[in-house]
RNA sequence: CGGAGCGUAGCUCAGCCUGGUAGAGCACUUGGUUUGGGACCAAGACGCCGCAGGUUCAAAUCCUGUCGCUCCGACCA
């Protein structure tokens, strides 16, 4: 390709909305431009280098026996419904409706789609196992797109969906999936781990992540050096020691605390309680109801975990005028314990009682972390303003529903595996691995008949890449002040033969033509830089672009019979002319 | 959706406080001088100052509303 006949608009400074290095650089390089929010073109440039992954992804997905499949983007809400995300998922998919105000749904995903097709399509156990995938589009209505292509409402996903005879199969599958992204990350030039993870929305019984340290990175994974245990803090759990168990001592003990609405406050004098001694009660609507969570003083709520627990993910905390409502106490004075109402006179009173009835509140369930099982001599809120309760024993005073883990896991605590010091570090997630299940299969009556003749659901994965956010966090990972630095696999040229002089009778650019015309002939991508530039802006934009090789021709070099190959990124070496080929390939292979 | 900020030329931004009819640098066009790391000189073209109301003799500037964008939080590949 010649330089003056693609479109590779470089910028010399960023456009203003983009905050990292990677968004920066997709914007400066001329790889994307903005149509709106979340929304994004792939200019020429940009779509070399996405379609470089997305070929890497496709040949590691056949490779591992998958096979490719192309599902619409626009899907009838039906299926969506009768997997029960129309409601649980309703808040990222994208709708439209058509001229006969029928409504559609933009493909978020596409398990409902691929569960249809195997119900139809699969009917014996010989025709297993599947593994079908596709490389498309996909919208989600993000609250909060960010970052360029990290985030946004339309991006580019590598799904697959395998289907098994049984959980083991399945298993096999799993593994398959996880080595063989293992792969395409490395082919990407990434160094990318994976971690345990949380499942979500898409449901399932376990999944990983992988992950590219990056400080811009959206999610916090926890992990130990010592036994390489790995996992997002949204699911992560250490080996911390519950709390210490005193002498059930004396009756519950309401003391005066005027003012105070903080642990922290609780917890100087003259008060003294230590953190650690405390009973933090959170309120949470879930499906419009209230529920009571419970973790100590010192700890913070996951909610990720929390969600899980509850199995909804909607859910918010109750607003102090809700909680007031239904206690009868504001923030800072709450407990699970007094959620009397005798202290409320008459109007107030049957206010409080009907709210409590609508609100199903009565049945109200109270989670505890299980940090707390077995605590005692503990302090909590006294529903009361003004007021807490000291001596509190949980087994005793507080009607617990149930004991989950729910804390948020902080650096330092010990690997629940081999008792070392868990680090945290920030990460971008490019890829997820689930195992399903039966979930869509039995919703969706996807189903093969065994050698013995029973009718067994088909036993589930999903498996996702995330192919535009790649690409960035390719760029974020491979970059310095100049530009981005392209790994050659994914590099939309390899090599930039510049040329100082691109008059058509001058030496340099003859030669720079016939270095081309090898260099394609090889196989190489090979773009020539035609353009009447001064060498500065050719320099300057190649380092920007970020090609692995540039090979420049020009006077001084020439007359020494030289031409000057260099790596970006790496030292600069003069070549013989009739050597330069050859030299630029040995490059290409090292 | 809650909190914060910003919308002026293709890009980066000034002007707004204190109202008087549109600016700079880069990019673009033409001519000239340059030519190994984002050149210089000259001349040009490019603006519904996000949009809609309001105040005023007069609004980029003040007021109200609205839309969009960015950042922090919840969501995700």
């Amino acid at each position: 390709m010649k330089w003056s006949q693609t479109l590779i608009p470089t910028l010399r400074e960023a456009p203003a909305d983009a905050e990292i290095a990677s968004h920066k650089l997709l914007l400066r390089a001329g790889l994307i431009r903005k149509l709106a929010g979340g929304v994004y073109s792939f200019l020429p440039l940009g779509l070399r280098a996405l379609r470089k992954v997305e070929q890497i992804v496709r040949e590691e997905m056949n490779r591992a026996g998958a096979i490719e499949v192309l599902l619409p983007a626009l899907q009838p809400p039906e299926i969506w419904q009768q997997s029960g995300r129309y409601e649980t998922a309703s808040a990222v998919l994208f709708k439209a409706k058509d001229n006969a105000n029928r409504e559609w749904v933009l493909s978020a995903t596409a398990e409902e789609v691929i569960t249809t097709i195997a119900a139809g399509e699969i009917n014996s156990y010989r025709q297993l196992p599947k593994n079908f995938y596709q490389i498309s589009v996909k919208f989600r209505d993000e609250i909060r797109p960010r970052f360029g292509l990290m985030r946004a409402r339309e991006f580019i996903m590598k799904d697959a969906y395998s289907f098994d005879v049984t959980d083991d199969a399945a298993q096999i599958t799993y593994q398959k999936m996880y080595d063989a992204y293992a792969k395409i990350f490395a082919r990407c030039g990434l160094k990318a781990f994976a971690v345990e993870a949380d499942t979500g929305v898409i449901g399932g019984k376990f999944s990983h992540e992988f992950m590219i340290p990056a400080e811009t990175g959206e999610n916090e994974v926890v992990f130990c050096e010592s036994c390489g245990y790995a996992a997002n803090i949204e699911k992560a759990t250490s080996g911390i020691p519950k709390t210490a168990t005193r002498e059930i001592g004396a009756a519950i003990e309401k003391f005066a605390t005027p003012g105070v609405v903080t642990i922290e406050a609780l917890s100087k004098a003259p008060y003294s309680v230590p953190a650690n001694r405390q009973i933090k009660t959170l309120i949470y609507i879930a499906d419009g109801k209230p529920v009571i969570v419970l973790i100590r003083g010192d700890d913070q709520l996951n909610e990720a975990k929390f969600a899980g627990k509850i199995g909804t993910t909607v859910f918010r905390p109750a607003t102090a005028e809700e909680i007031n409502l239904f206690l009868g106490a504001h923030p800072g004075n709450l407990g699970a314990i007094n959620m009397q109402y005798e202290h409320l006179s008459g109007e107030i009173q049957q206010t409080f009682l009907d709210v409590r009835k609508s609100q199903a509140w009565d049945n109200c369930k109270i989670f505890a972390d299980e940090r707390l099982r077995g605590a005692n001599e503990m302090t909590t809120g006294a529903n009361e303003d003004g007021f807490h309760l000291r001596n509190v024993s949980i087994e005793r005073d507080i009607k617990v529903t149930d004991w989950f883990d729910l804390r948020i896991v902080t650096a330092g605590e010990p690997c629940a595996k081999c008792g070392k010091q868990l680090k945290i570090r920030r990460a971008i997630e490019v890829g997820h691995v689930f195992k399903l299940g039966t979930k869509y299969s039995e919703a969706f009556n996807a189903a093969y008949l065994d050698e013995s003749g029973n009718r067994k659901p088909c036993v589930m994965g999903c498996y996702g890449i995330g192919v535009t956010r790649t690409l960035q966090a390719v760029i974020e990972q491979c970059n310095d002040k100049d530009g981005i630095i392209w790994p050659l696999s994914v590099a939309p040229y390899q090599i930039c033969i510049t040329p100082l002089n691109v008059d058509v009778n001058n030496e340099a650019m003859k030669l720079a033509e016939k270095f081309y015309a090898e260099l394609t002939s090889r196989g190489v991508d090979v773009i020539l830089d035609d353009r009447d530039e001064r060498p500065g802006v050719k320099f300057k934009d190649a380092d920007l672009v970020g090609f692995p090789i540039r090979i420049a021709l020009g006077e001084k070099s020439l007359a020494k019979g030289e031409v000057e190959i260099k790596p970006r990124g790496g030292a600069l070496q003069a070549v013989k002319i009739d050597n330069a080929v050859e030299a630029a390939m040995t490059l290409l292979k090292s």
